[in-house]
DNA sequence: TCCTTATGTACAA
DNA sequence: TGTACCTAAGGAC
């Protein structure tokens, strides 16, 4: 379920349950020869931008604190960890990274990316990803300045990971839309207070997804007990208003929700609502 | 058991 | 724009 809070997420769950020595493993045998040379060194932080998560790690025995190397984590489309209480159960074939210690153990699978890194190497990464709204030290202003010359529509803006990081499919048809944007709108006829109002929007929406490590975008007002209709779980584990939803009514409106393609991908959004 | 689909990205043409 | 890559779940048979 990867958009950028599932990786924030993970990098406070790496954190909280494997910081110190480690046990690294690579059942599937893709990350062996790196998986040994970290086997027993220790775990001192974990860190994402974007989807982009760094595992960083030092010699146990080296008093300083900071990582002298780190594991680059892309889950991709299909990639997933598991992690769960000691003991880890036997390891199966797909595995591609295991992180064990007396309490705790993540278990990698499918990945796009998971490779061995330098401190350069990630620099260079932060350097090609745009601000992320999880991150403290992210400048909407930057993203605006690429958004506001652009014209690319903004569903395609949301998803470029140069103009804004952690943004994926669902979050980018949800925020949409909750600020009733067409989705087809160019990124430069895209005023500076929606902006503003949208990354506002996605910090809380996306802070909001780490806490409870799911998407949830339905305002409580628009809750169906709310609107009076029956009770509903979307197939993807959280309460949306557009995303997969093709052909079924919109919350507000009633209207058919529309998809198209956009980019590779299944755009979601509901043309009676979405107008501005 | 097979087929489709998926919250992603990179590279080729 | 198309294709390759990685895994797992759900639905059609």
């Amino acid at each position: 379920m990867p958009e950028g809070h599932t990786i924030h997420r993970l990098a406070q769950d790496y954190a909280a349950r494997l910081t110190g020595e480690v046990a690294v493993s690579s059942p599937q045998g893709k990350f062996s020869d790196a998986a040994a040379l970290l086997d027993g060194s220790a775990l001192r932080t974990a860190d994402a931008h974007g989807k982009h998560l760094f595992l960083g790690f030092g010699a146990l025995t080296d008093p300083d604190p900071e990582p002298t190397s780190w594991v680059h984590v892309h889950l991709g489309l299909f990639g997933k960890v598991a992690l769960g209480d000691a003991p880890a159960p036997p390891p199966t074939d797909t595995v591609r990274l295991r992180l064990a210690n007396a309490t705790s153990y993540a278990d990698l699978r499918g990945p796009t990316t998971c490779a061995l890194i330098t401190d350069a190497e990630k620099a260079a990464l932060h350097a090609r990803l745009g601000p992320d709204p999880l991150r403290p030290d992210a400048d909407p202003a930057a993203a605006y300045a690429r958004v506001r010359r652009s014209r690319t529509t903004i569903a395609a803006l949301l998803m470029d990971q140069k103009v804004i990081a952690g943004v994926g499919n669902v979050y980018r048809a949800e925020v949409l839309f909750r600020h009733r944007i067409d989705p087809y709108r160019a990124g430069r006829d895209v005023t500076p207070g929606e902006w503003d109002a949208i990354w506002a929007d996605l910090a809380a929406l996306m802070r909001e997804g780490v806490r409870n490590n799911r998407i949830d975008t339905v305002r409580p007002e628009h809750t169906p007990e709310a609107m009076g209709r029956p009770p509903r779980v979307d197939d993807h584990g959280g309460e949306v208003y557009v995303y997969r939803r093709a052909g079924q009514a919109c919350h507000l409106c009633g209207g058919a929700v529309r998809t198209a393609g956009l980019a590779a991908r299944n755009l979601f959004w509901c043309p009676a609502c979405q107008t501005h």
